[in-house]
DNA sequence: GATGAATGAGTTTTCATTCAT
DNA sequence: CATGAATGAAAACTCATTCAT
């Protein structure tokens, strides 16, 4: 496995600031799960447990630390997807919308930023690859109607933010329901939609916050 | 019609001052939905052309004007529902629906707060109590699924809110997409819910951010 | 005489808000004649006995406080030279020349923008005009030598600069005999000066610092 | 030639360690002259490829650095002095002029501290001295003024520091002209000087910035 | 009453210096 | 010893709230 390596991504970081950034990548989470995205960075530094320049010499600005922990989740999200893949019998996009929830409720505090694609395209094109896929699989199978599009999974997954976002604290398990419902709106042998979908590439525009 | 009172809802303002204090929520709206709550108040003074002095004599905290604002939406809400009521065939939860999006979709914002109903638990409630009518009522034209309760439709509220949210600036009907899908998942003949709802009283508790 | 206008030159201030204003200019200057430019505001704040928020509500940044406090001196400079333009004999120049001294002597601490004309252009043009007006009278009165231009005469300001920078705190009139010197340079009847002067326009772009 | 030694004076260092603190002092001189005394010694650890550390072990603060750049330069103008004396004719004072001018063209970013001389008294003390011989020998060769003392020379070169301060960057030799016209007054046949020359010893009591 | 200037605690960010690897 | 990561006190700047005019 390579080693964690720093913004620019080059020569490996030593063993303890790598240690340092995960921590404090952790902290940001527990703080702006906390407190959202004005939680201090000085809260952020004591949680993880280091001093402020340390927090500075990771991450430039709050801004990059915010954006590092979105671009984890990001990360994470794609391999969900890519893990959904294997699921026989185009279970795949339920799976993975069950994964995206489980990540969201698990980080709160973020949501505003993690869909506001406009900082974050690549890996949302990568993200909406992978659901066109999934989804096409499921269409396939039978199981989702054939007027869905990608853009319409995103909705769905905006809309368990929603869910999440409302209930958070509690009633952390909200959204299972819900998505319940949601996918036997998807499910086939339903009146034709009316309203068009989004536009492929307005998913990648999405405004941060 | 009864003339605006101030905060306490003791004796009736002067009218000026009644006027200042619309100013000053439209003001607010306009300031909140363009930044969020992070607004400055000095901001809504001066959209408001009123001076702080009379922004703090009107409401005594920002947390009280946004507060101020959340009531009047969510007055504004509940008489949508009351006027859904009205409808013929069952159609009125799907009306309210769709004003409620509308609605959203006009006040971003503020709808952090809007569905932190801890601190607006009595409109809530009747709320809530509107919808459950609004459900009862479409559920017996065979319009809405038996095990949907009232906190599903608070769940679409807030499944609403989310695509609002992600796709506000870029793409502001991609909510009518989505509560089509919504209200088909919505319809009977699928197959039976498997999460428990959400308990009654969780909605009065939800944490305002 | 016309009130104080803010920064933009709009509409006057209310006069605690003009008040306040000079006594900012005035602790700046003394903290930045104290500690040099990395004084900190907060000194120049507790100086004035005002909150640091009076200090940004007049000046944005703290480069703009600078600013002003150069501006202020540009123009009393002007002011000089246009003072000097009254003496008889063409003995204006080295009046303005020692006003220059006495100015530069009070504002240490503030020297180094004083002379970054690229972020004062307007005023530096304008006293480059008073000083070629008065190098002419005095070249016609036989007094400076023929060959000498306005950039020699910022020149000899700039060198003004150096030896009261240099001997502030310990020495503050030796500018003085020091402009004695300078002055019999620029005398008639020596041999001619054999570098190239300064090109007109330089005196405008000379770096803030 | 004697080998470098520590900043304490006391035996001989390594070999490396020397080269170390020669690049230390390399770097400090470059990144002064572009940023200033206010270059931050992480920039000037990075220019000399060293390690902090190093940095520190070399010199115990920043203050110390600055210090030791001072020094070096002023053993360079002390040498030019010395150099100077062999000059025929008189003409001694005029070249150690030149090449303090110069100097310090190459190393502004270190002039405030330069002629700041209670840090560095008995290098300024020499000088002092040097240039005491070098004016006696230009009076004697009837090229300077007699009114003309010691402090009128340093006076001189603070005066270069302030041109060279005010043009670097856009006119590195508009020095030179200046010079010219300085050392025209101070040749003979002028009218006597009327303000008091500065007292000997102030000069070593410059204060350092 | 209305106005908008003043307040100051709180926030982000920098950087000389220390210390673990 | 060299390295460069960690430290934390200090600095610039913001903004909800108060108060003089």
């Amino acid at each position: 496995m390579t080693p964690t390596t720093d913004s620019k991504g080059e020569r490996p970081m030593r063993r303890d600031a790598a240690r340092n950034r995960e921590r404090l990548l952790d902290a940001a989470a527990e703080v702006f799960a906390e407190s959202g995205l004005q939680g201090t960075v000085e809260d952020v530094a004591r949680v993880a447990g280091v001093g402020m320049g340390t927090l500075y010499r990771r991450f430039p600005t709050k801004e990059a630390l915010i954006d590092a922990l979105v671009s984890a989740i990001l990360d994470d999200i794609l391999r969900d997807a890519r893990v959904a893949r294997d699921a026989a019998d185009g279970q795949g996009l339920r799976d993975f919308l069950v994964a995206v929830g489980e990540r969201q409720a698990h980080r709160h505090g973020q949501l505003p930023r993690i869909w506001g694609a406009e900082r974050h395209a690549e890996p949302t094109r990568k993200i909406q690859a992978e659901i066109a896929a999934l989804l096409a699989d499921a269409q396939e199978h039978g199981r989702v109607r054939a007027d869905a599009v990608p853009a319409d999974i995103f909705a769905a997954i905006w809309s368990l933010r929603g869910v999440t976002e409302s209930t958070r604290g509690v009633a952390p398990d909200a959204w299972r329901r819900h998505l319940e419902i949601l996918l036997a709106g998807l499910e086939p042998s339903h009146a034709p939609l009316t309203y068009e979908p989004l536009a492929r590439d307005v998913v990648e525009r999405l405004p941060a916050r």
